[in-house]
DNA sequence: ATGAGAAAATAGACTAAGTCTAAAAAGTAC
DNA sequence: GTACTTTTTAGACTTAGTCTATTTTCTCAT
């Protein structure tokens, strides 16, 4: 990118690949950034010119996601073609540390309240397009069930867009019948 | 509560109000929890016996309300009930602070984040009755909506019961029909 | 009263996160 | 070689949060 200066010695892939191989070697609390740093062969400070925080290395796809999601909405792509953009772009390889192996790593507490600040994320980015908040929160809520459930699934043949598809249409059909005797 | 021992010499309460106090003065970010225990005349490792974070000193009152509303749905309580229940307890002095002035506080970041974990704490207990996940986004979704907009809201006359109510509401009308074309 | 026990407060050390500033390193352009 | 640009780094600093051990202050039983 830049054509002048001094080259960049490490990657966020660098220093992701490090941070994943210790939070699995030997846990997420017990892997401090000094470790991640000088695993990968690079000083504490440079770490935070790549990465605001240690949870957010576990979150770079999805954090890629919901930037991607947010530029679609903000350039006018309908909710449903913004939906199809990033389920398309979304590799399975992706994901696995996170979704699967979150609390081997023993970062359920830490890991859970950096997810919760990408779902309200997700939410706000919804908002976009949808104005009433409650429906807001519904879709929000399908999108991340949908995602969560295709990241999960070891079958590889469900596709993340269907997956995502099928929480939404559960939104519009009967089911509310069962539901009407909850508002007090 | 205990019978034997010594005696509280302090209290959340007196924790609480010395740290409003503070995050008015000096803004969120700007207080330390030194200044906090030793503007409650309290050491910080007491602040520490009373709250497990700076965070929580502004949630206690929404953290009161999850954990009546979880109790109640364990009791076996309806949904509509328990809503009921914790509307009806809940004061409008519990949460102006928080609500009207997080941003005056200069908290904006990390009161969100706290915030945010908050939801996907309500998200859980309602699922304790709602099996579907994307329709336990929406309730919950509800009712925080709902109970965002009484605590802002000015005009003493709206009861956050039919906050609430109105939210759900809105979640079984025609509303949907414009949202069919979203499903990608 | 007095000593035993229980609960709360505290002192203080310790690890680690995150911020910040200034300087060194390593390239390109000319 | 000099100027300029960007990345990396060193390292100091503040604060959060954890932990252990100690001291305070009460109640109760004898």
């Amino acid at each position: 990118m830049a054509k002048t200066g001094r080259p960049r010695v490490s990657s966020r892939d660098v220093l992701e690949e490090a941070a994943t191989e210790l939070f699995l070697e030997q846990g997420y609390a017990d892997t401090s950034i000094d470790d991640i740093a000088s695993r990968a062969g690079v000083s504490r400070a440079t770490f935070f010119n790549y990465f605001p925080g240690k949870v957010d290395v576990l979150l770079v796809a999805v954090d890629r996601a919901l930037d991607s999601f947010e530029r679609e909405l903000a350039l006018g792509v309908s909710l449903a073609d913004a939906i199809r953009a990033i389920a398309q772009h979304a590799t399975r390889s992706d994901i696995p540390l996170l979704v699967n192996q979150a609390d081997t790593m023993g970062a359920a507490q830490e890991v859970e309240s950096a997810l919760a600040t990408r779902m309200v994320r997700l939410n706000q980015i919804v908002g976009l397009r949808i104005a009433e908040p409650t429906w807001r929160w519904a879709i929000a809520g399908a999108i991340a069930t949908g995602a969560t459930r295709w990241a999960q699934g070891g079958s590889e043949d469900a596709s993340l867009l269907e997956g995502i598809s099928e929480q939404l249409r559960s939104l519009f059909r009967g089911d509310q019948a069962d539901l009407q005797g909850i508002v007090p």
